[in-house]
DNA sequence: GTCTATACCTCGATAGAC
DNA sequence: GTCTATCGAGGTATAGAC
């Protein structure tokens, strides 16, 4: 075995390593986060979900700000990788309909499996200092970017609406399908089912025909 | 004029007389609440935006929890008007995606001429006490009866898909409609020609034709 | 790696002068 | 109707024992 596996001399850096009880205080932070704001959360609340005493998490964290920067990206990361996946998983040639398909089916399933996380992403994001922001944002813009990248793909082939603005479908179809993990019930109904409308309503919409203006 | 207009001794209970520092307090409110959350906003920050000091917000609120109350009140109320004008403007027998067209219309205009207080309500009602919900929960509950009753009388006419669920509709649609306020750009087109669009993709969705599975 | 104990700060809310 | 002054509670973070 070599010995530059990992060097315990070495800083943590950009990637932690992910002891059981690291992992527990972010998972137990992503929840209390979402489900009572990043203020209201104090870390003795999340000490105490975690199963330890709230000076310990500084033997983890250097502070309640990073525990927010992790808990944000790892919001992001989640539904990126599931995306990434699906996408890269089609055919070289697979059509823009068929692209978008995959992602919005990632997307979902990304964002309702780390619900938790990616929820605490949407509710806080708006709220949190600009200096979390800034730490945020490239991890954000990547991710976008794949999607105005799928969908500058659809508009070139014309297959999206051209009374229709590119950006205005990619803020539209992304904050539309990120709410539902607001009000998403898994026991109403397969997920497979459920994507299967969401897909539907937004390439086709809710209404039978394009109707009369 | 009558002595019954406004007894001086009654208490103001349910509706409150609004002075202009209260208008001003209940306002500096929501665009903090909006932009720093609920816990993370102190009085002394909303007292001082509002031109007064900390103390001085007592004379108008018992608390900060029913500044949270009215806040969040309003933010549905702004909304649910706007809507319901709309509504009341159209002929009798106006068509399903008449009436929706309106609604939309009528809730795009009122979340985003309420800003403050409707993207304070969105963002913070997960995170708000339980007792801070079950106070507001009625009047939410009565704007999305509207929305119900909107939805059922579009599938009753068989106007929206059938094969798509009204309760998805109804939660997909008010959850894409509502987070526009959080990426609205006044800057970059009418609101018109935004609405035109966003009522286009809910309609008929965001592809040019119902292409294959 | 986790504990206890605590320093220091800021919060919501109240009291009473003006 | 607004002010100043202040109380008690509870927050993040640190120090040092184990």
């Amino acid at each position: 075995m070599s010995t530059k596996l990992r060097d315990s001399r070495d800083k943590p850096a950009a990637t932690e390593p992910d002891s059981a009880t690291r992992e527990r205080i972010l998972l137990e932070a992503a929840r209390l986060f979402r489900h009572h704001g990043y203020a209201a959360t104090t870390l003795r609340e999340v000490a105490d979900a975690a199963g330890i005493k709230a000076g310990s998490i500084y033997y983890h964290f250097e502070s309640k700000d990073q525990i927010l920067g992790e808990v944000l990206d790892k919001g992001i990361v989640g539904v990126a990788e599931a995306v990434r996946q699906r996408l890269a998983a089609l055919p070289a040639d697979a059509s823009s309909r068929l692209k978008l398909a995959a992602a919005i089916e990632g997307h979902l399933w990304g964002l309702l499996h780390h619900g938790d996380f990616t929820s605490a992403n949407i509710r806080i994001y708006g709220q949190i200092p600009a200096a979390a922001k800034n730490r945020h944002r490239r991890i954000r813009r990547e991710y976008t970017d794949l999607w105005d990248t799928l969908i500058d793909d659809a508009l070139r082939h014309d297959e999206l609406r051209p009374d229709v603005s590119a950006t205005i479908v990619r803020l539209f179809v992304i904050g539309a399908l990120n709410w539902t993990v607001e009000w998403y019930n898994p026991q109403k109904g397969s997920f497979e089912d459920f994507v299967k409308q969401i897909t539907t309503i937004v390439f086709d919409g809710t209404f039978v025909k394009d109707g009369p203006a």
